[in-house]
DNA sequence: TTTATATGAATGAATG
DNA sequence: CATTCATTCATATAAA
């Protein structure tokens, strides 16, 4: 079980690092398994190190660059602040678990580097499909079903394009209902697979 | 102040991969609603979070799944990934044994196709009288669609004519049980050809 | 040893 | 459904 997580080799780090400053933010599939067949020259390795790899690296990337705007921001706003950089930190330690909300989650947007040409990788995803739209925490409590969803006869469709479908009472009438009176009993819903399909 | 996601509890978890386990794949917006209602006997969750679930675990379910089969196309499709013949060409493209264990992409595509003895696709009357999507909204304080999600009174628009109804994909190994409902079985069909990324 | 930090892994939430 | 992003969990390692 302790399976040791993964940890990169020196060369393996490099050359992420490299194709990372070269521009490569998310690598399609394709790319995964090339560099992950790659860098397995040098230490063992799987497709997900990859992948994960470049998902942190590039949020925390984004993190840190927050974290400095948030910086340069409280230093403006009190100019002749005493508050040294280094200090910011503390400031928001101390109650927050989550330093850092001060800026909007999507602060810095997405940018899609220019890969300069020929590095080891270059993205041919489509670029430009930066949806930094702020996406705001609606917070409605109502409705709140993902943004494209229609609700077709009890279906909960997320796209105008197909439309099979999907139904079927395999959710049992154990179940309550919202409208329902929850059930009193300490029966549990049916955690064991039983007869949902009865 | 961001509220905090959700987070299944214990129980809760429990309860969706057991329908998840039992086939459950794409629940219509009556069993998020039902099965939220369950759930949030057990603490407090909201229709978008089953709704979530469901398409996130399906999802990563098949990524991992995707890890299983292999061996088969792949390797010599060098080309138009931009590789430059540089050292990322995976000289290795053995020994990594696992490779392809992971790497979002529409590989296992979604066939429905075969499975031994359950149906997956049932067609089912439109059964016009529906009472169960548009109703809840009752006390439970929300009935919690998705965000952006467009409810139309349970119904909407677009020309539909029938209803196909897609049964869950039946996960090939899960509970035998299956056939013996009022609900007929039909040929299956694709529901589509997965496109492979060009 | 305890605490803090870096980072791999996982997953909720969106969006298109 | 494929992708992407934000958060959070978990742990190895550095620092106190």
């Amino acid at each position: 079980m302790p399976r040791p997580r993964w940890s990169p080799t020196p060369q393996q780090l490099m050359i992420l690092q490299d194709l990372y400053r070269q521009g490569l933010r998310n690598p399609t599939s394709s790319q995964v398994q090339k560099i992950t067949g790659h860098l397995s020259l040098y230490g063992k390795i799987q497709c997900k190190n990859v992948f994960y790899w470049f998902q942190n690296h590039k949020a925390r990337d984004r993190q840190k660059l927050r974290k400095e705007m948030l910086h340069k921001v409280q230093k403006n706003h009190s100019d002749n602040d005493h508050f040294p950089a280094t200090q910011l930190q503390l400031t928001a330690d101390n109650n927050s678990s989550n330093i850092l909300d001060y800026f909007p989650a999507n602060f810095p947007p997405t940018v899609h580097t220019l890969y300069p040409h020929s590095p080891s990788i270059l993205v041919h995803q489509a670029e430009g499909k930066d949806t930094s739209s702020a996406q705001m925490t609606n917070n409605m409590g109502n409705v709140d079903l993902p943004k494209q969803c229609v609700i077709e006869n009890g279906m909960i469709r997320t796209n105008v394009k197909s439309w099979v479908l999907m139904m079927t009472d395999m959710i049992p009438n154990s179940i309550p209902c919202c409208s329902n009176k929850p059930l009193q009993t300490l029966e549990l819903f049916p955690i064991k697979a039983t007869g949902i399909r009865e």
